[in-house]
DNA sequence: AACCTCGGACCGTCAATCTG
DNA sequence: AGATTGACGGTCCGAGGTTA
């Protein structure tokens, strides 16, 4: 078994290595759970992608219709399968259970592995520790915060803590797979990519049909512990909702699938509901996934003349699917998502792990603003100064500035989508702002390509012995920013009263 | 025309840091 | 302790290429 394991080519792209960084994004398919390791004897934790279903019996054995001839191709992740015999579709959705349960636990294993050999720091911090100590087998809830609070999605992983949740699945049927030609063509092509489906090991690349839904919703509800009970009649305990779904998904054409999933997205029925982020998610509009007009979000409903100028605000969902997220594509909080119904994708239409954040990083001193009350500048516009940090250029305590649109951003760091009103533009305090300096380009860490800005009013503090926690140089390198000097502000003014004076 | 690929702009989060 | 900062980790726009 453990000879099949073979090495994931990983893609040169800049992107995809980033991606690939993701150490937690084949955790949810990860199948390993601690009941399991007695056949999985050699399994390492330096997993690779499409490697796991090797270990994993059940699944190794999957059987797949569909693909006994053109499809096999594209399933070399699979190479193990039989050419023939019935698709298992109870085992399939068993391992892909098991392997999202395993994502609670193994994604807190991974940050303690991957985040210690990517960053060479940060290993020894409470929180990874405390996520690698709850990293084995059968912990059922998800080890730190962040997986809790964000990461977590019932959808994948629920099934962790349901172990004795009887699948619905039909038991040796051999449901026909209906391969999508331009899928099975693409992630042919992509089988060393890291996000690609088959690599997942969990969501083989061929498309399911989307009369199939109903089936898959299952994949967060099976048992993980190996077990064979498999019934038809218990529901999802976090989708219960979905089997008035299925039966309602009749063939339809790709606008049709789209059309319905709209209305999928935004009634009751749409899986966001049951996400743990949901609820808490600040915007309004998480609410209403799949809502055209509601692509980009209004920054201001038309109380301000500025917010017709500026670019709507693009919406986010909080996770993309593994096929959106692959194809840098808009995803939706439907799970299946638009898009995977679109393109019969809904098999593999699993929320993407999110990476648990790193911890303990050190990070220099922040510049510090300037009173700067004599630097007043009238010419700062809204659009010069709607940058991410604009935040920073709200004083605290201007009332008013936070009335009517603030209500949908309860997110305290949804500050900066405010409008930026002429009377704050015309504050003393605001003065200092004018259009951002640009300082490159930044090629040295994490993705790259953010051009730091620095605002003027704001003095880089970073000492000389900053180097961004071994990640980043410091970003304020234009006049040696620090430089002997202790990261006080006042020693780089004067570079900021130059930013200011820039056109 | 539809789809795919992917660079990078944009976004939201949240731990580190600052400030009162 | 609460506010702020800003890096991180993510989403996905949009342009260019490819395919049917």
């Amino acid at each position: 078994m453990s000879q099949q394991l073979s090495p994931v080519k990983q893609e040169p792209h800049v992107k995809q290595e980033h991606l690939s960084q993701m150490p937690s994004v084949s955790q949810p398919y990860h199948p390993q759970p601690a009941f399991y390791q007695h056949q999985a004897p050699t399994y390492s934790s330096n997993h690779q992608y499409g490697q796991q279903q090797h270990n994993q019996p059940s699944y190794a054995g999957l059987q797949h219709p569909a693909s006994s001839s053109s499809s096999a191709a594209s399933m070399g992740s699979f190479s193990g399968l039989p050419p023939t015999g019935n698709y298992n579709l109870s085992r399939h959705l068993l391992a892909m259970n098991m392997q999202h349960g395993q994502s609670v636990s193994s994604a807190s294993n991974n940050v303690a592995n991957g985040g210690n050999s990517a960053g060479g720091s940060g290993a020894a911090t409470p929180v990874m520790a405390n996520a690698h100590a709850n990293a084995n087998g059968l912990s059922s809830a998800p080890s730190s915060p962040t997986l809790n609070n964000l990461q977590y999605h019932p959808s994948a992983g629920n099934s962790h803590f349901n172990s004795n949740v009887n699948s619905t699945s039909n038991s040796g049927s051999s449901t026909p797979y209906v391969q999508h030609p331009p899928y099975a063509q693409s992630y042919q092509n992509q089988q060393s990519h890291p996000y690609h489906p088959s690599n997942y090991n969990s969501s083989p690349p061929y498309g399911s049909h989307p009369q199939q839904a109903g089936q898959q919703q299952h994949h967060s509800n099976g048992s993980g512990n190996g077990s064979s009970q498999l019934s038809s009649t218990a529901p999802s305990p976090m989708r219960q909702h979905q089997p008035q779904y299925a039966p309602l998904v009749p063939p339809l054409s790709d606008s049709q699938y789209a059309q319905y999933h709209q209305l999928l997205g935004s009634s009751a029925f749409s899986s966001a509901q049951s996400t743990p982020y949901h609820s808490n998610h600040s915007t309004p509009y998480s609410s209403m996934p799949g809502s055209p007009t509601l692509e980009y979000q209004q920054m201001n409903n038309g109380s301000n003349e500025s917010a017709l100028t500026q670019k709507p605000k693009r919406r986010q969902v909080k996770n993309a699917c593994v096929n959106c997220q692959k194809a840098c594509k808009k995803c939706d909080e439907g799970r299946p998502c638009t898009r995977c119904i679109k393109y019969g994708l809904t098999d593999t239409c699993v929320d993407s792990t999110r990476k648990v954040r790193k911890k303990g990083v050190k990070r220099g001193p922040y510049k510090r603003r300037i009173p700067a009350p004599h630097m007043a500048s009238t010419s700062a516009t809204a659009s010069t100064v709607s940058t991410p940090t604009m935040r920073n250029a709200v004083p605290p305590g201007v009332s008013g500035y936070m009335s009517e649109p603030v209500t949908a951003l309860s997110s305290p760091t949804q500050s900066h989508m405010l409008p930026f009103t002429s009377s704050a533009t015309s504050s003393a305090t605001m003065g200092h702002l004018s259009a951002p300096l640009d300082f490159g380009y930044d090629t040295s860490g994490g993705q790259g390509g953010y051009a730091y800005r620095m605002e003027s009013g704001y003095a880089p503090s970073y000492p000389p012995s900053y180097s961004g926690s071994s990640l980043y140089a410091p970003p304020y390198m234009s006049n040696g920013s620090g430089n002997g000097s202790n990261g006080n502000s006042s020693s780089t003014g004067g570079a900021n009263s130059s930013a200011a004076n820039m056109p």
